[in-house]
DNA sequence: GTCGTTACGATGCACTTGCATTGCAAAGAC
DNA sequence: GTCTTTGCAATGCAAGTGCATCGTAACGAC
C-alpha cells in the first residue's frame, strides 16, 4: 500500500475551493479547472479524487452541511439552550464574511436542488436536522424554564428557521439590513420567551 | 418602417421559454440553442432581440417580477385587504404547478443575484414592492377593523414575506408539505388578526 | 414598380467545457 | 535491490457554447 496521504484532507482543500467559487460565481462557475487553480493543484488531481463534476458539487454540498453542523455544536457548547438557538437562528444571516460565504453557497444548493435529486436530498436532511436541533433545543429550554410552554417544538423551530432563512436571503440579496434581520429575529425570539403562544 | 411585429409580444415568448428551462435545470441550462427550441424559434431569433445572453436572463428576471406583481393586483382585486394580504404571502409556497414554477425561478434569480448585480436590483426592487403592498394591506385592513393596530405595518409585512418564503424554499426542496406550509401561514396572519404585538 | 429598412434564418468560428487516456514517480512490501 | 500499487500530471479530444457575420425575405414609403 504506498503513497499514504490523507484523502479526506485532499478533498476538503478541493471543497473549500469550490465553496469559494459558489459564492462568487454560483454553481455555474465551477469549472474543474477554475477549482484546481484556486485549490492551487493540478486539475489531474481534482478528477482523481472526484471522477466527475456533479460528484464534486454533491460533496461540496454534503460537507458544507456537515461543517454548518459541527461548527454550531462547537460553537454554542457551553452555552445555555435559549442561547444556542438564537445563534442557530443568526446562523442564517450574512453577517460575518464566514457567514456570508455559507449563506451564498446555501442558497446556490438551494437552487440547484431543482434538477439533482441527491442535493435535494441532502438539503432535507439539513433541514429536518436543522428543525430537530432547534426542537430539543427549545424543549431543553423549557425544562429550565427559560421558554414557556405551548407551541410544538418542532413548529416553533421550523419557524424560526424559515423566519431567519427568509431574512438571510434578503440580507444576502442587498435588500435587507442584516443588522434589521438580527434584531427581528431576536425580538422573535425575545417574544416566544416572554409569552407563550396559541 | 416595414414588417411590423409586436416587439414585447415576441419577447414575452422567448421569456416564458427561459422560464420553463430555469425551472427545470436551473439558470446554467439556459443556452440560446436550447431557448430557441424550447420556444419553438430559430436561434437568430432569439438573437435578434436580446443581443446577449445575459440581457436575456435579465429581462427574463425582470418579467417575472412584473408578471407576478400584475398576477396579485389581477386576483385580489375583489377581495378585502386582508385576504389579499393572505393571497400575497401563499404566492411565495409552491402549491399550483405555475406557483411551483414562480418559485423555482425565484429560487434560481436569488441564488443568481450574488453574481449580477442587475438581477440583485431588480430583486430588492421586488422585495420593496412587496413590502410596501404588503404594509398598505395591512393599513387597510386596519382602517376597516379587520386587523388590530400594533406592530409597524412594514415590519409585519417584511415578517409575513420573509417566513413565506422560509417556508416556500423548503416546500420546493421537498423537506416540507406545501399544506403545512400554508396552514402555518394563515395561522400567523390570524393570530396577527386576533391578537396585538409586541 | 424601387428603395430602404427591418426581421430574421443560416452558418461559421473561436473558445471552453468535462472527461478519457497515458505516462510516470513515489513509496511500501518483499 | 525489484515489484506492485497508488497518486497524480499532462495531454488530447469531442461536444457544446456564445456570438459575429452574411444573406435574404417581407413590408411600407414613395
Amino acid at each position: 500500500m504506498p503513497r499514504d496521504v490523507d484523502h479526506d484532507q485532499r478533498r476538503r482543500e478541493i471543497v473549500g475551493a469550490v465553496w469559494t467559487i459558489v459564492a462568487r460565481q454560483g454553481i455555474e462557475g465551477v469549472t474543474l479547472r477554475g477549482v484546481a487553480a484556486e485549490a492551487g493543484v493540478s486539475m489531474g488531481r481534482v478528477q482523481h479524487y472526484f471522477g466527475t463534476r456533479d460528484e464534486l458539487v454533491r460533496h461540496a454540498c454534503r460537507l458544507m452541511v456537515e461543517g454548518a453542523q459541527a461548527e454550531h455544536a462547537a460553537q454554542g457548547q457551553a452555552l445555555p439552550p435559549v442561547e444556542r438557538l438564537r445563534l442557530l437562528v443568526h446562523r442564517a444571516v450574512p453577517t460575518t464574511p464566514g457567514f456570508t460565504l455559507g449563506v451564498a453557497v446555501w442558497t446556490a444548493f438551494h437552487a440547484k436542488s431543482v434538477d439533482d435529486p441527491e442535493i435535494s436530498a441532502i438539503l432535507t436532511d439539513a433541514h429536518r436536522g436543522g428543525v430537530r436541533e432547534g426542537a430539543a433545543l427549545v424543549v431543553e429550554a423549557r425544562a429550565r424554564g427559560d421558554l414557556p410552554d405551548g407551541e410544538d417544538p418542532a413548529a416553533l423551530a421550523l419557524r424560526l428557521l424559515a423566519l431567519a432563512e427568509g431574512y438571510g436571503a434578503r440580507v444576502l440579496v442587498g435588500s435587507l439590513d442584516a443588522a434589521a434581520a438580527l434584531a427581528a429575529l431576536d425580538r422573535e425570539i425575545d417574544r416566544a420567551a416572554a409569552a407563550p403562544r396559541d
